[in-house]
DNA sequence: ATTTAAAATGTTAGCGATAACATTTATTGG
DNA sequence: CCAATAAATGTTATCGCTAACATTTTAAAT
């Protein structure tokens, strides 16, 4: 690389010290007009661009915050990304993208090098196989402002943005149970992470609240993919037939779009032989051939709540043990019935 | 924020210098294994994280990577981003994404925020807005090493990777010529950017090699959004009715898509009256009422190819001029007739 | 045992910027 | 016109780390 032009060389060229150029670029009082001017002119000039790395060593402030996302390619975390960006720049913030793609070592491996890359804070939607809190405690010990997103661990110090699973999943099931459908059967999302056990609650409060049993055969753990909403959907009708459900509550869209599948090859018909739902309004459930009805979450508001909230702990201007909700929608399409 | 500990407080503690300590935690020769081990045991008793800014600083170089996206939630991007992160993640560098919006002065501004923090080099997807090459020409003036992907300018010292579109459109086009359809119209991309044209010189390729006549009115040049392409393909329409043609390629899927919906509003059918392939494999082409024929971009491959040359050209293993081509794959469902 | 080379550790300086304090220059009022 | 105050600029030290050179310790060789 060519040697650098840094605030010396622009002093330099002007016969002045470094701190007036300081000074003068950073818009700090007590610097002339003219000097200001002049600075402005020869930093141009002789392409001098101030070196960030070197600020934020001396005032300790990167002005940069560290995202952790479990699985980037799966549509709502882009749309998360996407608040989070848009925020962060018009805040002036700067965003480093680490991807844990659902692994917890791997997870612990990018939180380490995020924060000895000195990032000013932290957004983490936990992977799905994260077993201990060690490394978040470990953060919030070091004060550093961590909020979790989507994904979070509660209780622990550190606020949270998610949709209101619980509710959304209880308002969906309910929406079933007012079709009349009986039994209703759940595939669950993973019981380590909170959206698996939020959704669940949900799903067993709405039947509660009916009166209906909830039959613990027709809750079947599974995990967040198409191959996982497949799978469970078999191990249900491995029961007999008697017992199947007449409608099922997926932990998500594509694990719905997996049971689907299953229920397509049995020869049964949506939602005339069993009605199903989703959560998370992927952009595949309107163009289903049976269209699902589903929760629609509000990603970009998530990431926008999570950044926001954030940037107001490293400002110190709020405390962080907030639980920030955001509300999600109930998009009603043929596969439920209606 | 708590007192930080540094290197100096590990040597403290155990009566060294802050010297030996940085060379046994970088693996640098010459220190002993019982030094080494100390320093390990100790920096983790104490809760030594090295700080990388400092490191980046006296090294001038951060391990990081700059990535400009001109459309986050376009899964096309996540999914280039998905490889540019595997990559980083094994080689030990980080990543800094920046969003432009597809807004020329925003890309500006994001680059320069991005070069001044001082990353190692850059990898850009042109917005569609952008008018000059200035900015792309300064940082490959300050010799930071620059690759383009997707959406690349060529011939101004950088490398590109990119899907290989005239070739590919060609190959798409000729389909259709294959299925006898003529007269065929074009849904192009803005001309401003590069796979508009390239895309377009594909089509026009397919035509002459088949000798067929290019006409001008059948050429439309439209966004990239789906509503982008219901434009077009309405003021298609207004052609007179003998002059309609029998096929279209859009220039990428949402275009496509776009252009369905105005054949569907005329109450035409798909491909019987007027066949349409696309471009970039959405998630949602195959799900649409006639599935879409269409080109599927290997988007992980880009990004991966990407990052690849970069750190090459950033380690000085390789000349940055070289022009990457992923190819693509035609995928053929039903809108084309098949 | 003594020289010599190799291995281990230490010292100094500097990466590029800014805070805090010090100094010079300009401005104002009596 | 000069003291007193404000505005503009300069100096020094430091952020936390590592390269380069200097020194000490250890091991090998005669």
């Amino acid at each position: 690389m060519s040697k650098r032009v840094t605030a010396k060389d622009v002093a330099k060229a002007l016969g002045i010290s470094t701190m007036t150029v300081s000074r003068a670029l950073n818009n700090k009082p007590n610097v002339s007009e003219e000097t200001r001017r002049k600075v402005r002119q020869t930093s141009r000039t002789i392409g001098y661009f101030p070196n960030h790395i070197a600020k934020s060593l001396v005032l300790r402030k990167t002005d940069t915050i560290g995202v952790v996302v479990p699985e980037i390619t799966h549509s709502f975390f882009p749309e998360v990304v996407s608040g989070i960006e848009e925020i962060c720049y018009k805040k002036g913030y700067h965003l480093i993208l680490a991807h844990s793609a659902e692994n917890a070592n791997r997870e612990t491996d990018v939180i380490y090098t995020l924060t000895s890359n000195q990032v000013d804070g932290l957004l983490i939607s936990t992977a799905q196989t994260v077993e201990d809190y060690l490394v978040y405690q470990q953060i919030i010990q070091r004060g550093l402002p961590l909020v979790f997103y989507d994904r979070c661990v509660k209780g622990i110090g550190a606020s949270c943005v998610s949709i209101d699973d619980e509710e959304c999943a209880s308002q969906i099931t309910e929406h079933l149970i007012e079709h009349d459908y009986y039994p209703i059967a759940h595939i669950s999302g993973p019981s380590r992470i909170s959206i698996g056990i939020s959704r669940q609650n949900g799903f067993k409060k709405a039947l509660k609240k009916h009166h209906l049993e909830v039959k613990d055969k027709l809750i079947v753990e599974a995990g967040l993919q198409e191959a996982d909403g497949y799978q469970a959907m078999q191990q249900i009708f491995k029961l007999p037939r008697g017992e199947w459900p007449r409608a099922v509550v997926a932990v998500n869209d594509p694990a719905a779009f997996g049971a689907m599948n299953a229920i397509y090859e049995r020869n049964l018909k949506i939602p005339d032989d069993i009605a199903i739902v989703g959560f998370s309004d992927d952009i595949r459930a309107e163009l289903m051939p049976t269209p699902l009805t589903t929760i629609r979450q509000n990603a970009y508001e998530v990431g926008k709540k999570a950044v926001e909230k954030l940037i107001a702990v490293i400002n110190n201007d709020s405390d962080n043990n907030e639980e920030i909700i955001v509300t999600g929608e109930l998009i009603i399409r043929k596969s439920c019935g209606c």
